[in-house]
DNA sequence: GCAAAAACATACTTATTTACTAGGTATTAA
DNA sequence: TTAATACCTAGTAAATAAGTATGTTTTTGC
């Protein structure tokens, strides 16, 4: 039940354009830098988020990155889901091909959807912005 | 972010045993072979839920397992603390020793104890009675 | 008292996943 | 035209997951 480190490098690497949105395109080396981070290794995780519409990317010299939308648009349900997959709690909850046999009939399923889907309103209700400014954010909080 | 079988096999025997509470004590064998689950895969992950007060054994011919206390007082929260380990989302929260660095200026580590806060309520609030039940329960659900 | 059935214990194994590294190609600005 | 960047694919070492294998100890029924 932890959170990886392809989700945290993202969301880390995210909140770094979020800060410096107003200074153009930043480079992976930038933010490798900052975030003391490999490169290489965000340069995979960059390609897992550029799936999505969450990042304008600019080749070539002087290129990088920058946040296609605002801050307070992009939440961490969005980039966790893009970074670690389906954030159900079990696999059988992912899709019709993970399902069990025992579906039908397990006790416990109806508490790990439950489980997902406090995992995911508490998620999809927290947005780069809200960590920025470390605020309240709707029924949730940070801090 | 997945539960591992570790907590949810633990989670479906100690389910098992409330469903058969009056029954005395219950053989790993019987609940290996009506769960589907490996018997000594079983002996292992009994012997985590054993550090706690949670099970009563008794070894020998007709020996077995019973619940050391009502279905109604076993969280699920506390089974899977057992089995899982620490629930928080981030080994930076686990304890002092995981701590990293980055703990003092890290502006995502209240994400992360909002996250483990949330899913931490919601299982502490969920018992095996609620479970075979499948009623609601507190603030939280199941179903 | 002895055999069977159970818990309890430790070590081993196999497959998968994680967290990278290595080495390249394509693109763009100065 | 060169340097710096994004982009792509494959490889790798370590850790974890999910079990097996092989015992020892304890208890009950005959």
């Amino acid at each position: 039940m932890k959170v990886s480190t392809r989700g945290r490098y993202a969301l880390r690497t995210l909140l770094d354009l979020a800060e410096h949105k107003n200074n153009g395109f930043i480079s992976l080396k930038e933010i490798a830098h900052r975030q003391n981070i490999s490169k290489l290794y965000l340069e995979q995780l960059v390609s897992l988020l550029s799936a999505s519409n969450i990042l304008r990317a600019n080749r070539g010299k002087q290129g990088g990155y920058m946040l296609a939308k605002e801050p307070s648009q992009c939440t961490v349900g969005q980039i966790l889901r893009l970074t670690e997959g389906n954030l159900m709690p079990v696999s059988c909850l992912d899709d019709e091909v993970n399902q069990c046999e025992r579906a039908e009939f397990c006790k416990t399923l109806s508490l790990w959807t439950g489980l997902g889907k406090v995992i995911n309103d508490y998620l999809d209700n927290v947005t780069l912005q809200d960590i920025l400014d470390q605020k309240q954010s709707g029924d949730n909080y940070v801090i």
